[in-house]
DNA sequence: ATACATACCTTACATCGTATGGTACTTTCT
DNA sequence: AGAAAGTACCATACGATGTAAGGTATGTAT
């Protein structure tokens, strides 16, 4: 049933691929704090050593993991009209950072060759649209900010197993003299976090509605200015 | 020399209050990675077990340590002009965080009376000038995902022992094919990034202007269609 | 004098990343 | 054919980690 003679499915062999997608796995599910060597060997149907042999170390597997996380993202063609490319890039960093939050606080550390791919071209996007270097810098900068930023606030909300806000919201209101020391958290809370419908995530929208007409307008200033 | 008979300059007590600030000291200095009961209670004189007396847990100590954070950044008065409130206090949360980078990832995950009585002074002077409550948080999450986020990125930025990040650029630029595989990141570190007198913490200045400007325009817009 | 609280310590356990040094099996070379 | 080298795995061990369990000294209160 395993393994006879010729080979036949007995385990597929460990690869740095694998491992890396075996640890993405494993830190979505159960969060990065809890991603071991060992249980990833486990996982993998291997002992913890011999993920050495395919991986330098756990290092090496994070920078991996988060080149992987880097790929899920969409990448805005260089000719592309800057400010839905640069809209649509965002959207798409945050719902994979949404789905794999360890990422967050990640991603602006590790600077691999996949990242630097990813930087040259939303700068030449910008640079293609008339941006000079300096405000392609400035609207990287606020725009990554905001978007790590707020993948950062999303993910440390207290959500419930469902994913709702409300219950904990409510549990956080109940508190002893909650109301009394806190009541514009209060007021917010009942007025607009539990009313039906509301969700944190569609605060993004917002932001970036305002960062880009934002950077729209200091564009169209800087080209004005410089005619 | 060091304890006699009456009580000379033994040691002083552990309390929690000196736990936690020296956990904040030991976090900054070599990073909250290396930030152990057994380092925190050698700093403190004493064994890691004692620290159990004062302490619930080593989350405990990082409860507390958020709160000195927190109690570091700026609140503004109540009653304070919005705008210029607003930009205070983002200014002083990214010295701050900035001298603490480690918090940057924690202060969103760790909700306690400080956080809490925080939220509700910024809050309290929107609601006073006049924001809906809508508004407010629309406000609150644009804002505070571009400190947050940008803090990640600044401290995150491969400095060197100095503080300068020309060193380091020009190692990345000087690596074999860099400027041929991606040009465009290439021609920012040279023509920007290497030039004297730049500073990536420059870069929030522009930032948080595009976003105090898009709120006021926003809260404008919403108080005339009130009208 | 007895009792209790306070502030510390020792030991021990499970878990972590990984250094060191194996063991099999497969491929390549002569 | 036999020898050598390479590939993929494993067992053991070390020094770290947080903290549970159970001491041991000093108080201070009765």
């Amino acid at each position: 049933m395993t393994s006879t003679t010729t080979t036949t499915t007995a385990r597929e062999p460990v690869t740095r691929a694998r491992a890396i997608q075996a640890a993405v796995a494993l830190a979505d599910a159960d969060g990065i704090e809890s991603l071991s060597m060992r249980k990833l060997a486990r996982d993998l149907g291997v002992e913890a050593m011999s993920l050495y042999y395919h991986v330098k170390s756990k290092d090496d597997i994070l920078d991996g993991m988060i080149e992987s996380v880097i790929d899920e993202m969409a990448l805005p063609a260089a000719d592309a009209e800057w400010k839905s490319a640069l809209g649509e890039r965002a959207e798409s960093a945050r719902r994979v950072l949404g789905r794999h939050p360890w990422a967050i606080s990640m991603v602006d550390q590790r600077t691999t060759p996949t990242t630097m791919r990813h930087l040259d071209t939303v700068i030449g996007c910008l640079r293609h649209a008339g941006f000079s270097i300096a405000m392609a810098a400035h609207a990287m900068s606020l725009l990554d900010s905001y978007v790590h930023g707020f993948a950062l606030q999303e993910a440390s909300l207290p959500l419930d197993e469902s994913g709702d806000i409300g219950a904990t919201t409510e549990d956080i209101l109940a508190q002893q003299g909650m109301t009394a020391a806190f009541p514009h958290l209060a007021e917010m809370g009942v007025e607009l976090i539990l009313q039906p419908g509301y969700a944190y995530g569609n605060e993004f929208a917002f932001g970036l509605r305002v960062i880009l007409d934002g950077l729209e307008a200091a564009f169209t200033a800087e080209a004005r200015s410089r005619a």
